[in-house]
DNA sequence: TACCAATGTTAGCTCTGGCTAATACGTTTC
DNA sequence: GAAACGTATTAGCCAGAGCTAACATTGGTA
């Protein structure tokens, strides 16, 4: 896939990806899940994705085929070594890229954004997000500069 | 969908789409394709989007039942005018997006990474990432500031 | 201990949007 | 005007990841 050729949305998402933006969503979600006890169990899971138990079975089980968390039937899930520290790094990026959005004024539907956009971001981008993020955390007179702007061009333009 | 419940990405882009993403990838290549003559062909749009002629096919049929495009058998596809203000936003959307992550840096993977990003923000943040850019291009120094700090932590921190 | 409710699994369906193989159309060219 | 080539269509396959319905397991409580 060279770099200057156009491809679909589903085209990019398939490409580079051992791991699917659901497995992504899955594992960031039992990291959560996992930080009291160490493990979460697949109920809980289905129920904080949103999901039905089935198809967070099946899902579950995929990531223990990767060896990315420990399960067998009926019993509890937990993250294998692998498996944390993608976890870890799936909730970091999250947090970037929800600091970010709210740096620039997003409230509504800030959980939904930061969803989509996670999967979507490449690691020299989230890695610029997070710069962007710093700087204006390091200048609180530009970003309050920033913050301004925002509300004079939201008043005087319509597009 | 509430605000605070988590939800899969494939969840998050089904919501709220009467147009799927890849439906939005055909519209604002299309648009663009057609902006010499006012048509393109189904050969080279599949060729622009690398996909094969049938997915293309099928794509652009659907397309035309939705209205967005005039388009018979074996005959040219043309926008019609809604398929032309959804093209000409996509595009402009498209150029939003692309000139954000030029602005923090990226030049690696530049249109695949605004290819991925542009079907997942919302309006909100659309209009957010557009104030950001303005932002910066009115404030030269700023800007400069924020590209030196980039490289300075780009050489000081690896993460 | 035996049963019931809560939790989990299996099987099999749906939809989207890729793909290939085979076929059809339409235009140029001899 | 017929053949050949480029363009487009149809049919049918695949994988991912939802779903429901039906069934299985487990564990707490009577």
């Amino acid at each position: 896939m060279s770099e200057e050729e156009f491809y679909t949305f589903q085209q990019y998402m398939k490409k580079d990806m051992a791991i699917t933006a659901s497995m992504q969503d899955y594992l960031e979600m039992i990291y959560r899940l996992s930080q009291n006890n160490g493990y979460t169990r697949l109920y809980d899971l289905a129920a904080a994705l949103n999901i039905q138990p089935p198809s967070a079975t099946r899902m579950v089980q995929k990531l223990a085929k990767l060896a990315l968390v420990d399960y067998k039937k009926y019993g509890v899930i937990a993250l294998t070594e692998e498996g944390k520290q993608m976890g870890s790094f799936l909730l970091a990026r999250h947090l970037t890229i929800q600091t970010f959005l709210q740096l620039i004024g997003i409230t509504e539907g800030l959980l939904e954004e930061t969803e989509k956009i996670e999967h979507t971001i490449n690691s020299p981008t989230l890695q610029a997000l997070r710069k962007l993020v710093d700087f204006f955390q390091t200048r609180p007179e530009t970003l309050q500069e920033l913050q301004d702007y925002m509300k004079i061009v939201e008043a005087s333009k319509e597009s």
